[in-house]
DNA sequence: CATTTAATTTAGACAAAACGAAAAATAAAT
DNA sequence: ATTTATTTTTCGTTTTGTCTAAATTAAATG
């Protein structure tokens, strides 16, 4: 397994190839940043493989075993995002450039230990779920920001997007996971929303609160 | 720099091309398993790049800025392998072959915060010398314990090879870094030494003296 | 010094990964 | 049902790194 290939199956399973939806060879090109044809030449290969289904001007879906292994480089990328702001004081805007060199260390026992060593969190730094060894993902009840009733109350647990300028406008204005939100009030004209975090009230536009995450309070 | 062109130059240090020595075509095929052909087109382009200085059926060695680059892959192989030993439990025979991976991860921040995380280590789990920051070697007052005097004591602080099947046998017979060593007495037969060990005596052979590496007590 | 031997380089070929141009297939519009 | 536009593939080429076989150079031998 190259390290071209997992990228290819990451992007696959990021763009909701692993229900067995097909994915076009565009969409894969844009999201890799790379052409179209190329995308064409690697999906014949991972077909050749096993690892993805192609019907040739259909596009490509992850087969089992392609979940899998795109699973197997999730839980990798994302454990050692943790262990960089855990343990080296990263922030969470510096890990995953790191991170997409060091999914591709290829030792069973490196990233078992890394996953013990950090007590086998179940999120990384950007609130996304770490699938267990055996490929299981543990899905969370939440939903974005914007999407919340007024007076509403509940948990930043996520965001959506995690850009770089994302993740430090939102250090900026001291919005970090774990924060507690309550909606106060929506503007219409706008879509932004008044609300209290952590005792603070502010405003914030629909731009932000769209790429939210939050845990409603039971 | 690609990973190819820094396994090339790490290779070409470790043969004694930092000392502005000439280092054959054959030598580097064989440390790195490949074929003398390869060895010389990537002789050429290390030379285009002013890593190496290389005269066509003379060798390479190594210019000021190959040795720079070469202190720093080995500085970053040999942290790492002193994080798997003392931060992941791994032994010393299992951290060579993940550490020629991840020497090639590119960011600064990462292995000096690991140097950090470690506590600024001198030594690998090997015995070898950690190369600092800026590229300097801290040399050690060492020899090999097969040419230690009769009745001269002194502590085990490396190995010379470091091959697998060497680390489990000296694991096996209770021969670790540390240990304190006492020459007893020499066989000239076969050159075997009669040594005690932490206290224990016992017989090792010429083979294995002249791999471990001793620091003589003042 | 001529000849043999060994080391080294060159030349040609291959595989992986990528790209652009152009052809082919599909989808959308008229 | 055609025409047009878009998407996707094919084809030829490039780069990086490797190999085998042939040619060249250097070293050793007599
Ligand atoms: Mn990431
Ligand atoms: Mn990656
Ligand atoms: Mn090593
Ligand atoms: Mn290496």
């Amino acid at each position: 397994m190259t390290r071209s290939e997992e990228n290819y199956l990451k992007a696959i399973f990021h763009l909701g190839g692993g229900d067995s939806k097909s994915i076009t060879t565009n969409a894969i090109a844009e999201q890799m940043e790379t052409k179209p044809s190329s995308v064409t030449d690697m999906a014949k290969k991972l077909s050749e493989k096993g690892l993805v289904d192609y019907v040739r001007y259909q596009g490509v879906s992850l087969t089992e075993a392609g979940v899998q292994t795109a699973l197997s480089i999730i839980r990798k990328h994302r454990l050692w995002e943790v262990f960089l702001v855990k343990k080296l004081d990263f922030t969470w805007d510096e890990v995953h450039e790191v991170a997409e060199q060091l999914e591709h260390i290829k030792s069973e026992k490196l990233i078992d230990k890394i996953d013990e060593l950090l007590d086998f969190p179940k999120y990384d730094p950007h609130g996304d779920p770490i699938p267990t060894k055996d490929g299981k993902f543990q899905e969370r009840d939440e939903k974005l920001l914007s999407e919340m009733p007024i007076n509403s109350k509940g948990v930043c647990v996520g965001v959506k997007d995690s850009s770089v300028p994302f993740l430090k406008f939102l250090d900026k204005n001291n919005i970090a996971l774990g924060n507690t939100i309550q909606i106060l009030d929506k503007e219409d004209f706008d879509n932004s929303l008044r609300i209290r975090m952590e005792g603070n009230e502010m405003r914030i536009s629909h731009q932000i609160a769209s790429n939210l995450f939050v845990k409603k309070n039971s």
